[in-house]
DNA sequence: TAAATATAGTTGCTTTTGTCAACTATATTT
DNA sequence: AAATATAGTTGACAAAAGCAACTATATTTA
């Protein structure tokens, strides 16, 4: 019974994985999933985040991240600011160029889904997003944590 | 409206993204998700399967894949045949090694899923399955293909 | 049926992505 | 003030992926 569970789980993750594949490969190859991930929460916390929370929310090597950062500097996407409270952390926030450059590549990933959804009917989107609200909400609730390894 | 659709679905495509990262973390690093998803293919197709069929159905560059059937093959866990109507190609097939292995790597994701839902009540884990039937089956009759760049 | 074109798979080379460990600077704890 | 912890950087490296040229076979076409 409960088997049965985990191999459907197991089955939507896979085919899940390349559907989010394909969606992505459309993300444009001038970031990689991982920068555009990091750019989204930036994005979302205009008041500035820290690497180290980049770090714990994504899940990521601190040394790739400080790389992608300091390329993110380099054309210019972010802005860092010193906490002066604790100096060895800074607040990056994405810059206005980081900003429109973001919303341009939410664009194009949102013109493939409108594509993806050109032949679903109004019924099945709603039906679809449904579902993947049901889902968050779900696995939200559980204990599902990056460190338990 | 429709918009309101998009956003969502693609933050559930960031959400989903990072649970299906921490679970595969979990496949334990002997191979990798690519190779993983190789060998699932194979275990459901017993009667063999062509390399190009694995290029179609997951996306491969064939140079990559190449390599990593080499692999498997060094470590004896798929066999090939050629197929004597068309030389070019070869039936791939787990081997009986290949079988048992990618069943334990079956396991230990289980596993992780296990704990994932056990914090879950059986009728939010039967909800959950829900949804994600819900969702392949919407998309499943959408017009998603890989070769749509 | 010979020449042209296409396809399956391989190989060399390169790039991209990610990991690990050591290190500097600052903070916190004892 | 010494020991320990944390934020971020850097160097070295490994793993994952992509690209293009190539060989061998098949298929198409003139």
């Amino acid at each position: 019974m409960i088997d049965e569970n985990i191999a459907q789980i197991r089955a939507f993750n896979r085919y899940y994985t390349s559907v989010i594949g394909l969606l992505d490969k459309y993300l444009n190859s001038d970031f990689s999933l991982t920068e555009v991930r990091i750019m989204y929460e930036l994005y979302h916390y205009p008041q500035g985040m820290t690497a180290s929370g980049l770090i714990e929310l994504l899940n990521l090597d601190k040394g790739y991240l400080s790389r992608i950062l300091r390329s993110f500097e380099k054309k210019q996407l972010i802005e860092k600011r010193q906490d002066n409270k604790d100096k060895r952390s800074y607040y990056l926030q994405l810059s206005e160029t980081g900003k429109t450059i973001f919303s341009e590549l939410s664009n194009t990933s949102q013109q493939k889904i409108v594509h993806l959804l050109s032949s679903l009917s109004d019924e099945q989107i709603n039906e679809l997003v449904g579902h993947m609200n049901g889902i968050s909400s779900i696995l939200k609730t559980s204990n599902l944590k990056k460190n338990e390894k």
